[in-house]
DNA sequence: TTCCCGTAAT
DNA sequence: ATTACGGGAA
């Protein structure tokens, strides 16, 4: 066949990442559909198909490792045990919440409660069903719309985050490159079976090919068909570093937030020494550094500068 | 010390 | 396109 031939067939551009996937596409999606389905983790929100337990579910699983995730999310539905209920919440208990739970970035609780409060205000209650509506939604990005159209209505798209790219990254060499991966992972699912697809690929990541991989072990059901199985190479796609934590300014605004979850309001100078053993007021991280600080805080809608008996006071929002 | 990781803002 | 964003766990 020559290259016109190729082109033509495919429509042009003579290179779709479609033809990293295998000839036998049915037999692929089947070895991990039933892999799945013989045996996986069991996880509490994996029981339910209500939207909003599913949100949550998601926004804390994005940070925050599986394990410590199953006690927060039980606890947030107890508390806010529907979206009304979160929608009419105040926001500083939210974030109180979220910063009491260990949960990772504060703003993720501002944008669920706002986001319940778009469904209330939007949807009279009742998630959309489909994921451009949902990507609408705070905090809800083409992963989560995707993750939550798939679990809670059975109509997502195929999801596509680190996990899905590594497994198509080294099964089928698929170039990395977020195009090419949104395109395979679509051309891979089985049309209307994004419930138990995405929770496959998603497990497959999880328990089998995962950074250090455990093939044999997990009795990956794609080995004959891994190019990184035949090959012993097991790289992944490049994850971008991060600065480093300790002393950073995420830390202190992780510090100043948990500070205010235990207070009604705090003076600048009550609040300094919880956030850094060496304040002193006029010191080069004091009382106007604070008030930096927790002004990017008012800006993210985390916190507010207040007064109270002539004195700075700062509060959660 | 490094790793993890999707979204919003710029 | 790049950067900010948390904090436990490995």
């Amino acid at each position: 066949m020559s290259d016109a031939d190729t082109a033509a067939d495919e429509g042009g551009d003579g290179d779709d990442p479609r033809d990293c996937l295998p000839a036998d596409v049915d037999a692929v999606r089947d070895a991990l559909v039933s892999w799945y389905e013989d045996d996986h983790r069991s996880f509490p929100w994996r029981e339910t198909t209500d939207a909003y337990e599913i949100l949550v579910s998601e926004v804390m699983s994005q940070q925050t490792q599986l394990g410590r995730v199953e006690t927060a999310w039980d606890e947030f539905l107890n508390r806010w045990p529907t979206v009304h209920d979160l929608a009419a919440a105040e926001r500083g208990d939210v974030v109180g919440f979220w910063t009491g739970h260990s949960l990772g970035y504060n703003n993720r609780a501002r944008y669920l409660h706002e986001a319940a409060q778009q469904v209330v205000s939007e949807y009279d209650g009742a998630f959309p069903e489909d994921p451009d509506e949902l990507e609408e939604l705070m905090g809800v990005g083409p992963y989560t719309a995707n993750a939550v159209a798939s679990f809670a209505f059975n109509n997502g798209n195929a999801v596509v985050d680190t996990n899905v790219k590594r497994v198509l990254y080294r099964a089928f060499d698929v170039p990395d490159d977020d195009e090419a991966f949104e395109v395979v992972a679509g051309a891979l699912m089985p049309a209307g079976e994004s419930r138990v697809w995405n929770n496959a690929m998603m497990e497959l990541g999880g328990v089998a090919c995962e950074k250090v991989p455990s093939c044999d072990e997990a009795g990956c059901p794609w080995r004959e068909w891994c190019h990184a199985y035949e090959t012993g190479d097991f790289t992944a796609p490049d994850v971008p570093t991060q600065p480093s934590f300790e002393g950073s300014r995420r830390q202190m605004r992780g510090r100043v937030v948990k500070a205010l979850s235990n207070h009604d309001a705090l003076a600048l100078d009550d609040l300094g020494p919880k956030v850094r053993v060496d304040y002193t007021p006029d010191g080069e991280n004091g009382r106007e550094w604070l008030r930096g600080l927790v002004a990017d805080l008012a800006d993210d809608g985390l916190a507010e500068l207040g007064d109270r008996d002539g004195e700075t006071v700062a509060r959660l929002r």
